[in-house]
DNA sequence: TTCATCGCCCAAAGCGCTTTGGTGAGATCC
DNA sequence: GGATCTCACCAAAGCGCTTTGGGCGATGAA
């Protein structure tokens, strides 16, 4: 059933037909009724296609996902932040399209959404420090809002992050005021510009104290389990392990502690974690104590900020750039205990 | 830059260039280059929206996820999904469409789906075993595959399922070979057809030995880490606790372990645990000795084969349905051990 | 009575593509 | 040398919707 079967069966025009559907006021209100029925009746919805071919609006955010061997967008702090995205997308009418798109075609990936003309907006993931993606973007002419920020750019354009250096900062102090000195950094992919913000974060606290970071405590990769669990474990090998792990990810925390009790040592009273904290649905560090004493901010409200944003600009394009930086909470949770006695070797 | 533009700086008319582009064989070789290149040198892409009006094709896979309150199907084994459906969606040049509905309003959303048609085929996602979408589905005449079965159907509709039964037949027959007796079972949502087998598999193992399965040994939930712990420690806790765990993820196993542990007890020698593995990629369960003992179907090989499957569908309809039934393997981890020597109570 | 106004509706022109049904020029055949 | 093909191209008709630019009859004011 398309408008025209259903005008037809109407007697009215397709024109009439289309104006009662989109509720415009040039039409009786008896008329608009009779519409409303038939088309309920018939069950009928407008064809999309042709819809957005004549309005030239497609009622689509594209969300473009690099992948590629070294690094995997599609994890579980992505599924969360759809989630997210998903509800705002479901409340305005919009649907999500996800391209996943090889690493090194990314910027075609993105003219050619634009010049397909699939969808209206564009959410961006994964900004990474060096990112040059912000005048491409703007060059093709889509609103887009980027999930994180790129530190080469002012900020001219649409943004939603977390103080990720604040909340690292606060992290580390939080550690050094338990005692802890030797305090390791299990970060994400340094390219990213999340993980080199933590970075920042957890150098400058360290150097509030005079102390100069160990490169042997620091990592940087793709935040799995395994990386936590690896990345612990030869740190506390070493001759003189680190008493406390930051972390960039509730799942590399899951391997630290795995590292951890594998040595049977144990969380808070000789070894301490403290994590990021993405309030995951799926691995929620909730309740009474919390499991890990964590920094915490909610990537499913994230995602729905970015949709929510992205949204707006389809609707108004001509808008000056908002820029939103969520602060993440410190919440004390069983993972924490000050810095055990040291050894003699230590001091 | 449209098609009517690039025709007019080439001389050309519409057809000429339309159907060099897309490589039919009535034009001249030299035309088609001059084509190509020119279409190179503006960055020309015909308009997704025209083109699929023209057509009849949209070259999108929706994929329908329910949200609700009490199950989530947006979670990290869905990532997964993703990601391999995704991989063959970006080689078959398909874009993939993702609605979140609420779960009252489901049929609708599919009907809403087709009506539009804005996508050329269907991923169903957390069939249920009482599941009456097939009649729907057919009715409304997109291709579909389904992601898992609906028990009370014929086997006349495309799905791709693991072998669920038998994975926990043999999971929990391997449990009762180290001698365990009160084994529990982590279960996801019962309401699902996956988790109904794992439970049919379970308990027919547990017969095949004379156990009647104790209902205080069963859960069934959605699957959390927090759920896996609560649902444990409350079990460990009673008079006559299980030896043994099975679990339908690797997320439950992962509190199901944080409470065998906060009661210090040793898993594998006091208490052993055997999951079920979607082969996760943020929560690898590989490596020389595996972490868990577990039966292990990747997730997202189930992505790809559905997307595959319904790419194909998409491009030829008239096709007998196709069943893929993939077995897990059963490995061994270090989770799992002999069953401990039992108390006097117990006998 | 006449003319402007208003309320309600319509025909037709796009949106940018594909595809049908040609056409004219040159090659081929008998 | 005329009929027939083939090759390479084109004009125009959709695909199903929105939107522009009226039109027509009733109403109210002059």
């Amino acid at each position: 059933m398309n408008l025209k079967q259903l005008s037809e069966t109407l007697g009215l025009s397709q024109t009439t037909v289309s104006r009662a559907l989109n509720g415009y006021p040039e039409v009786a209100e008896a008329t608009r009724r009779k519409v409303l029925e038939a088309a309920q009746a018939h069950n009928y919805r407008p064809n999309a296609r042709a819809k957005s071919l004549a309005t030239g609006r497609s009622m689509a955010i594209g969300h473009v996902i690099p992948v590629s061997a070294k690094h995997e967008m599609v994890n579980p702090i992505f599924a969360d932040f759809v989630a997210g995205a998903g509800e705002a997308y479901l409340q305005h009418g919009f649907d999500m399209v996800l391209s996943l798109v090889p690493d090194d075609g990314e910027e075609a990936a993105y003219r050619e959404l634009a010049a397909k003309r699939s969808v209206d907006g564009i959410i961006v993931h994964g900004p990474r420090t060096d990112d040059e993606r912000i005048a491409m973007l703007r060059d093709i002419g889509l609103p887009f809002v980027v999930h994180g920020r790129m530190s080469r750019h002012a900020d001219d354009y649409d943004w939603v992050d977390v103080n990720n250096l604040r909340a690292f900062y606060r992290a580390t102090e939080f550690l050094l005021d338990l005692g802890h000195r030797r305090i390791a950094l299990i970060n994400g992919l340094v390219s990213m510009d999340f993980a080199a913000r933590r970075l920042d974060g957890y150098t400058q606290a360290l150097a509030t104290r005079g102390i100069a970071p160990d490169p042997d405590l620091i990592r940087s990769d793709e935040m799995t389990e395994a990386y936590g669990y690896r990345s612990a474990g030869e740190m506390l090998d070493l001759a003189d392990p680190p008493s406390a792990f930051l972390c960039s990810s509730i799942i590399a925390a899951l391997g630290v502690r795995r590292a951890i009790e594998a040595r049977g040592l144990a969380m808070a009273r000789d070894v301490s974690i403290i994590t990021h904290d993405d309030d995951l649905s799926y691995l929620s560090n909730r309740g009474e104590v919390p499991i890990f004493t964590a920094t915490r901010s909610s990537v499913r409200d994230a995602g729905r900020l970015c949709a929510e944003r992205v949204i707006s600009l389809v609707q108004n394009p001509v808008q000056p750039a908002q820029q939103v930086l969520l602060e993440a909470d410190l919440t004390v949770g069983q993972s924490t205990g000050p810095a055990p006695a040291r050894t003699a070797r230590d001091t």
